[in-house]
DNA sequence: TTAGATGATGCGGATTCTCC
DNA sequence: GGAGAATCCGCATCATCTAA
């Protein structure tokens, strides 16, 4: 059948519902008896639509200022920056601030915070003091909101590179302590554009020139001793929040790389090799 | 192994809020 | 206005972590 025959009987059985068709092309369809279909400009401006939402990348995620946060992570410890990377899955979108997930209109009470730290309420108010008083977390009349310097959530400025985004669904399904997720808040400031990899220069472009951090490194970053932040690594990677790389032949000199799948700061998937490094907990969380 | 630092929490008193 | 509940705050104690 050429197109003037299709358009034919187009048109003598317009109407007919274009869910009910099967594609064979951008342009062309075919009925259950075999009959041909042109799809009109506002059909194929539809599907086109849906393919595009198909393909969008649809998780959630808080951004992080990587070169502010190093005013947190440079004063305070371990288990505090940890309650804050905790409350990254409850930022409000735009306004910053912290809600029940899913439900905009419902700030976050002391209680909640208690529930997400898995502390007391007592303790909850303790850390929301220290929080304020490093001004990382404002609070007007019971409502938290997180100061946008640090996070945020919303379109990002297209001329500032420095930011790292942080997967909900897959960070939340880490059963860690938040001594543990502090340790790898600690290394934010840190990552590598292209390779996820934790070094000293972040934002050098040329990859050659990058210098990464080996796990002495690592430690002094996070404020521990070499022996206490192995062990801290070891319970990281055994729970696939974070991965190593080995710099050649010595396996003793270890590069620390974040998982892509919580931590990313490129657009979109990851590439090949981060993909192949992190597969299996990508195939466990992310749906 | 031990001492010091840090964090979590219980206790009790003071203050604020709510309801009658 | 008063009673009871809820919240806040400072202090003390205990547990855990860390470095030597």
């Amino acid at each position: 059948m050429n197109n003037d025959a299709a358009r034919k009987v187009l048109q003598l059985q317009s109407g007919a519902p274009v869910g009910s068709l099967t594609p064979i092309s951008a342009e062309w369809a075919r009925d259950e008896r075999g009959a041909l279909f042109k799809y009109t400009q506002s059909e194929r401006y539809e599907a086109a639509k849906r393919r595009r939402w198909a393909a969008r990348d649809k998780r959630h995620f808080s951004f992080t200022h990587m070169q502010h946060i190093r005013e947190i992570t440079q004063g305070l410890s371990n288990k505090y920056c940890g309650y804050v990377l905790l409350l990254q899955p409850y930022i409000a979108f735009k306004s910053n601030v912290l809600v029940t997930e899913g439900r905009e209109d419902t700030p976050l009470t002391i209680g909640d915070l208690a529930q997400v730290w898995d502390v007391s309420k007592r303790t909850a108010r303790v850390i929301i003091n220290e929080l304020e008083v490093r001004s990382i977390v404002f609070e007007t009349s019971g409502t938290f909101t997180i100061n946008e310097r640090y996070h945020f959530r919303k379109k990002a400025a297209d001329d500032v590179d420095a930011l790292i985004k942080t997967y909900f669904t897959t960070l939340k399904s880490f059963d860690m302590t938040a001594a543990d997720l502090g340790f790898v808040y600690k290394l934010l400031p840190y990552v590598h554009y292209d390779t996820n990899v934790i070094c000293a220069d972040p934002f050098v472009e040329n990859p050659e020139d990058v210098r990464f951090l080996n796990e002495k490194a690592v430690a002094d970053i996070a404020g521990m001793n070499e022996l206490k932040a192995a062990q801290a690594l070891a319970r990281l990677r055994k729970s696939g929040i974070i991965g190593e790389w080995f710099t050649g032949h010595d396996r003793r000199d270890k590069l620390t790389v974040l998982n892509p799948y919580v931590f990313y700061r490129k657009r979109g998937e990851p590439d090949g090799t981060l993909r192949t490094l992190f597969a299996a907990k990508r195939a466990e969380n992310v749906k």
